[in-house]
DNA sequence: TGCCCCGTTCGTTTTTTCGCAACACTGGCG
DNA sequence: CGCCAGTGTTGCGAAAAAACGAACGGGGCA
């Protein structure tokens, strides 16, 4: 559903998006002439150009800036009307989009998006796992109702709903030794190689801040931006890897990897938060969606 | 500037204001024929009727308010971008609406607008001074960026952004009696003959209640929903009226009539109340419309 | 310089929208 | 009961808007 009388508005997007009218035109199957006259009307009509003409395409100007944000504002309330709409005719129906970090996308978001569709079966995800900026990024452009991220830095634009308060474990094989404990010191860890979860993700400001202030020495063996590499990856061998509490497969040992919490006090700790655009009307399956949300992870508001 | 893409959207308001699509036609200078087919268009499009035909005409079905909601809302949101782009062509344009209650006319609005049309030339105003009702009306329509109201019944739609206690005065001839006092108990203004602000004004709930309460029998000789009128007529005789502070020359008593506070312990106080419709972004020019509202009423946050 | 990709323009074709007149229907009133 | 004054709605030709396709001018890069 897209609305022919707002197709204006898609083009200006689409241009934003592609960066030249050429490649826009080819996303919206329509030639460049024609994207071409109604990006020159609407700036005619708004008596200000939206985009920069370079040689190598077309770049917002401070108005196009702020032009595409109310663009964009205008089509992601349109598709929450058209879905208040259809609930008023009785079908639960809607999409809920959501960007979120790696963590989420081990056990919390698979099982709540089931228990939702198993009450509500009307409803749809778009589920995008990316990194914090991505995230960030995605909020913003109205890609995504809702984010949840580990460890964010708080944006004048971004409005918390709720945040939880997560522990980092230590996610090792089975058999590994430290298995046997119940709880894991973080000096118990560095004895064992280490699989680090690299810049780009949330934890990882953490370890290195916390490595820094203590005069340990890890040996990483391993870096990489996947967690679901970085588990796959310690099952096999004696290294120890690091990942939030709702990441890990805290009780449930199912494919040989398992974890525990890291006991130490002094280790500092960043929550998980959940935030929408501020002053954005969410969409009621997102609402329900971040109900369910708070219910599973007891968060408090933020 | 109303934006030739957003023409479906004028065409649906212009639909549910005048409850025809013929009387909209005529004020849209289009033929009924063109308007019914642009309606039903977008009924198809988004599946559902959005007018229930009557032989009368056409009234709002329930998706048809909510769209229409989403409509108004979208126009006003794009003015408002309007309005920024202007901003950042270094022009200060834009207009601020305004709904009010009568005590905002006599002195508070005017001056305002004169003192922020001294600083900035290219803000336009527009004032609508109304009942209560219809003051909440403009706003849920979003024909009105503010509200400026006495005694308003809250109302789960809309955000108070400021609330000044108000104390009533009595209204009187320079020459009456009375005003040689410094302040007037409500019992000496008894011994005179009335001019009552009627059911429709702010103030008249208040004195009604406090006459039931109280022992005291009123003589009523005139009674209007106009305190311009209620003001002139108690200039050539011994009646009192009354009126809110913000609403009366307290000091300067330059037409005839001035004005006395009632200093009776008992007697209730409401707030002026300055409100805006819930999840609305104010333009620009609005917002400083309202920093200047602070400055004089010294309100605070509600 | 030569090439490539860019935005843009012009004349034409296709699609959408509009106006006009006629039609069908409903509610009220004599 | 029938008439009448409103309403929304539809078919068709005209007008307007949008899209197409090819050609033009221009800036960056090898």
């Amino acid at each position: 559903m897209s609305l022919q009388y707002l197709r204006v508005f898609a083009y200006i997007d689409a241009v934003a998006r592609a960066g030249s009218i050429r490649k826009a035109a080819e996303a919206l199957f329509i030639t460049p002439s024609a994207l071409d006259r109604r990006v020159q009307d609407l700036e005619r009509e708004l008596g200000t150009p939206l985009f920069e003409r370079h040689a190598r395409g077309m770049r917002l100007t401070a108005a196009g800036e702020l032009f595409l944000h109310h663009v964009r504002a205008q089509r992601a309330d349109f598709e929450r009307i058209h879905g208040e709409i259809e609930h008023l005719k009785g079908l639960r129906r809607g999409t809920v989009s959501i960007a979120a970090s790696q963590a989420l996308a081990y056990s919390v978001l698979p099982e709540l998006i089931n228990r939702m569709r198993a009450a509500n079966p009307g409803i749809g995800f778009k589920v995008r796992i990316c990194d914090r900026q991505a995230v960030v990024t995605a909020l913003r452009d109205f890609d995504a109702d809702l984010g949840l991220v580990y460890n964010v830095q708080p944006a004048s634009d971004l409005a918390p709903l709720m945040q939880v308060e997560q522990r980092l474990c230590a996610v090792m094989a089975e058999q590994h030794p430290l298995a046997a404990q119940e709880k894991v010191k973080m000096r118990d860890c560095l004895a064992y190689p280490l699989a680090m979860p690299d810049a780009t993700l949330g934890g990882r400001a953490l370890l290195d801040g916390f490595f820094a202030r203590s005069s340990l020495s890890p040996k990483v063996v391993l870096e990489s931006n996947s967690f679901e590499m970085l588990r796959n990856f310690v099952r096999s061998n004696d290294a120890v890897s690091f990942q939030i509490q709702v990441g890990t497969p805290l009780s449930r040992n199912q494919d040989g990897v398992t974890a525990r919490m890291i006991e130490d006090r002094a280790f500092p700790r960043q929550p998980l938060t959940v935030a929408q655009l501020k002053g954005r009307h969410l969409p009621q399956p997102a609402l329900r969606f971040l109900a369910a949300l708070r219910e599973v992870l007891n968060g408090n508001d933020a």
